[in-house]
DNA sequence: ACTTATGTGGAGCGCTGATCCGGATAAGAC
DNA sequence: GTCTTATCCGGATCAGCGCTCCACATAAGT
């Protein structure tokens, strides 16, 4: 790559990072080209669809998150590390919004750019419930797919600007359905712990 | 109003309401005015935005669920009305695909024109709610609003292509968390009842 | 210094929702 | 039955979107 191509795409990546964080993740792709002082085209050559950009701008959060998943599977109990890891993911959307909904696209669409994270996200969380439920604090009626599509559901919760208030109060909620309890000693105060702050 | 508008309006409420089924409500404006052989002004004239037609072709919709609420306050045990009740709101919005997010828009922007049918909607829940959890069998740490976002998180997952095969098991996973079981005498049926089908 | 392969970005396409305004027309007066 | 007028219609137009093409600028290699 020549060298002011790298600079462009660094430029680029970096514009729209705080643009995205800004604006969620519809912003138009004109604006991050406005604002990085660049032709559409050239945003466009660099990276050809939204979830391209995406998927250079998001990937090393990826990493972290599929990263931290495999440290709690030895450092917490089957229960704190699932409910710690479901609480990151939702927390880390946030930061983006909107793409929630191209996550779950991406999921199923091997041409996505994003499909792959999608799915190695999916695998990271499908361990840590295996996990739970062989220790018989998760309820065994659900699987990896099930868990990404309720932290999707959660996180949708999140984007939502009138129902936001509630996504933090609606995560120990759901939380507590996945969770039966068994195995832990406070099943009940688990089961109703978080009161409304 | 004069006849040959009272036609046209009537005419294009029938068409969107084929449209919208077929396409979600995410059509565009210009195709249901098209497919309705009126230019697009005319539709725009009768309902200015998107949310007003929406509102003139759900309303009776919105009045049955409502209504529906008020016969199950008394027709049913507190527990299975409000579990049913919720069921058929999620049922209903599969038949508009993407009204969810209009929805939970409209119901904090007092301008839009799904707002009163969305607030009413979320009461005649939050009455339901109240009555299972005076009876005891409904967790106390959730009030109407909790509810409504909930059902829009449910019938957001039911919007997914990817996720909506796991919609109606998620459904019960979530409604379990909301019921406590406690005056049931088959509360662990209740918790983990309907197999994977 | 020259050539060439590579990168750039303005112009333009088809699409969206929205607005304007000249012309068509139904309703009411006579 | 005719005429007036208030109402309604819809093509033309606008700004915005993602996207593509191609003449031009420029960095890299000889």
């Amino acid at each position: 790559m020549r060298a002011d191509a790298r600079k462009n795409r660094d430029h680029l990546l970096a514009v729209a990072g705080t643009a995205l964080t800004e604006q969620g993740v519809d912003v138009a792709m004109r604006d991050i080209a406005r604002r990085a002082d660049v032709g559409l085209a050239t945003l466009l050559r660099h990276f050809p669809t939204r979830e391209a950009l995406l998927e250079a701008l998001l990937h090393t959060s990826f990493d972290e998150l599929t990263a931290k998943a495999g440290e709690l599977e030895t450092s917490s109990s089957p229960e704190e590390a699932l409910v710690s890891w479901l609480r990151d993911c939702v927390a880390w959307t946030t930061e983006y919004r909107g793409v929630t909904v191209l996550m779950t696209a991406a999921i199923e669409d091997t041409e996505s750019a994003l499909h792959t994270s999608c799915v190695t996200l999916r695998a990271a969380g499908a361990r840590l419930l295996a996990r739970a439920q062989a220790a018989g604090t998760a309820r065994t009626d659900i699987d990896g797919t099930d868990l990404f599509a309720l932290i999707a559901a959660l996180a949708w919760l999140g984007d939502q600007p009138s129902l936001a208030p509630r996504a933090d109060h609606l995560f120990d909620v759901v939380a507590s359905a996945i969770l039966t309890g068994a195995a832990s000693s406070d099943a009940e105060a688990e089961r109703r712990p978080r009161a409304r702050s």
